[in-house]
RNA sequence: GGAGGGGUGUCUGAGUGGUUGAAAGAACCGGUCUUGAAAACCGGCGUGCCGCAAGGUACCGGGGGUUCGAAUCCCUCCCCCUCCGCCA
């Protein structure tokens, strides 16, 4: 959410991102006519509260006194009937002030690209060389009818298409993956690892602004009503919703967990194999950071991601994307995509983003600065990173000729001993 | 799921309808004193909104209600504790 003062003072510049972004300025509009009129109706009740406030303290010291009140005490509820009309309008008025704030995007860094589109984005840099095969490298899914590490047609059978089940060595693999990211951002980057639950209430939706919008998107527990968690941001940075923060910034994150996503309206999109799925494991890293930090901590934020894919000797590339293509909540963000040299494709793997105080805003999140002031912090996040498009590119960059897949070196101490994936004997 | 108890500021904790944003103590910050520290003493010490400001207003788990007036009464939801039941 945007702050209401900058769309009221500075509603030029507001108006500039927001076109950066290709998005619409009805809501800033909107917004900027219903705080006026808000204001105006807070003025006239607050006037006669105060009105109301003194003359029912007369009330008190008339009835001590043993006099008779019942003309004042008429007078004071003429006034309160006033009062509960205007506040009538007010909540009329900041309900819908408020919904037309959640659906205004956040304003664009100035720094990033200006474009429509992802054809706008900037390549920041490669990293690695794409492995040079003397044979034509297979896709993963041709990879997996030999190595069997996941069966897509009976975790359709368990549950519907898009929900894969790991199995021997792909399952092994992937734990290996996840313990080998929480170590390195644990004891190497300075995360502190949290385990959350994998299911949250609509306040926590809201706070990381996947409510109101992507309702659709979700998993939802109509008895309960509880979300499946579309990633591990919603738990991990709601942890500090409504709090003024007494531990010293920054603070570092790092979690674990399944990722829950109804992808609704991406039938038939790139749904081959584990590329996209409904149920998937994913590293998260996230930041609170005093708001001068944070687009320093955006950097080392996307260093830690990539390290995870240069220590597995991996082939990629950083995006930073253009104003027309970074997410709803977003003032910049890179995403870092994988080589798939067997669909000859970049995947992406990690998106890493510096919110500002968009999300801390909605969080109600705080700090005290060194003047004891409080001050709305600055909220980043990034995948450090996902684990099926990892376990894709680790297959199809490693593959050999005799179909086996050499895993990298780091991973060794996480494999027990497991060096390699063989093709398996139907 | 059943029965009971409870949710007040950073913490402990008073407050059962009237000038209470809230006693008291602790913690914390500033000052005096001290070679320094401690102690003692003095002062400060919640958040949001409106306002140029003075100031006003709202908030005692959330929401709603009663009343001239609610931290205090009523309804409802959430959370915590104890006991019982069920259960990985």
């Amino acid at each position: 959410m945007l702050d209401i003062k900058r769309i009221r003072e500075n509603f030029d510049e507001v108006a500039e991102g927001l076109r950066r972004r290709g998005a619409s300025l009805e809501g800033a509009e909107r917004a900027r006519d219903l705080d006026a009129r808000r204001r105006a109706l807070v003025m006239q009740s607050d006037e006669l509260k105060t009105l109301r406030n003194s003359r029912s303290k007369e009330i008190g010291a008339l009835k001590k006194a043993g006099q008779d009140t019942a003309a004042v005490q008429a007078d004071v509820r003429a006034i309160g009937d006033q009062i509960t009309a205007l506040d009538a309008q007010l909540r009329e008025i900041e309900t819908d002030l408020e919904a037309a704030m959640l659906l205004i995007p956040n304003v664009p860094c100035a720094t990033i690209p200006t474009g429509p589109d992802a054809s706008a984005n900037r390549v920041a840099r490669v990293v690695g060389e794409p492995p040079a095969f003397a044979f034509k490298p297979l896709d993963h899914i041709a990879l997996n009818e030999r190595l069997g590490l996941f069966d897509l047609p009976r975790g359709a059978k368990l549950t519907g298409s898009g929900f894969p089940l790991l199995q021997g060595a792909g399952s092994k693999l992937q734990r290996a993956l996840i313990q080998y990211m929480l170590d390195m951002h644990t004891e190497r980057h300075g995360y502190t690892e949290m385990l959350p639950p994998f299911v949250v209430n609509s306040a926590s939706m809201r706070g990381t602004g996947q409510l109101p919008k992507m309702a659709e998107d979700m998993y939802h527990c109509e008895i309960d009503d509880l979300w499946l968690i579309p990633t591990a941001e919603v738990p991990v940075t709601n942890v500090y919703r409504d709090e003024i923060l007494d531990r010293p910034l920054p603070i570092y994150l790092t979690a674990y967990t399944p990722c829950f996503r109804r992808e609704a309206g991406s039938a038939g999109k790139e749904t081959r194999g584990i590329l996209r799925v409904h149920q998937f494991d994913k590293v998260e890293m996230v930041k609170f950071v005093e708001p001068e930090t944070s687009y320093a901590e955006l950097e080392t934020l996307v260093a830690n991601a990539e390290e995870v894919l240069t220590s597995l000797g991996l082939h990629y590339r950083v995006l930073e994307l253009c104003s027309g293509d970074i997410s709803f909540s977003a003032a910049k963000c890179y995403d870092i995509e994988l080589w798939a040299p067997g669909q000859q494709a970049w995947l992406e793997v990690s998106s890493c983003s510096n919110f500002e105080d968009f999300q801390a805003r909605r969080l109600n999140c705080r700090y005290r600065d060194a003047n004891g002031k409080t001050r709305l912090v600055h909220t980043l996040n990034g995948s450090g990173v996902a684990l099926p498009r990892l376990m894709i590119a680790i297959l199809e960059q490693c593959q050999q000729a005799d179909g086996s897949v050499l895993l990298p070196e780091a991973l060794r101490p996480y494999l027990r001993g497991l060096e390699r994936l063989e093709p398996q004997a139907k």
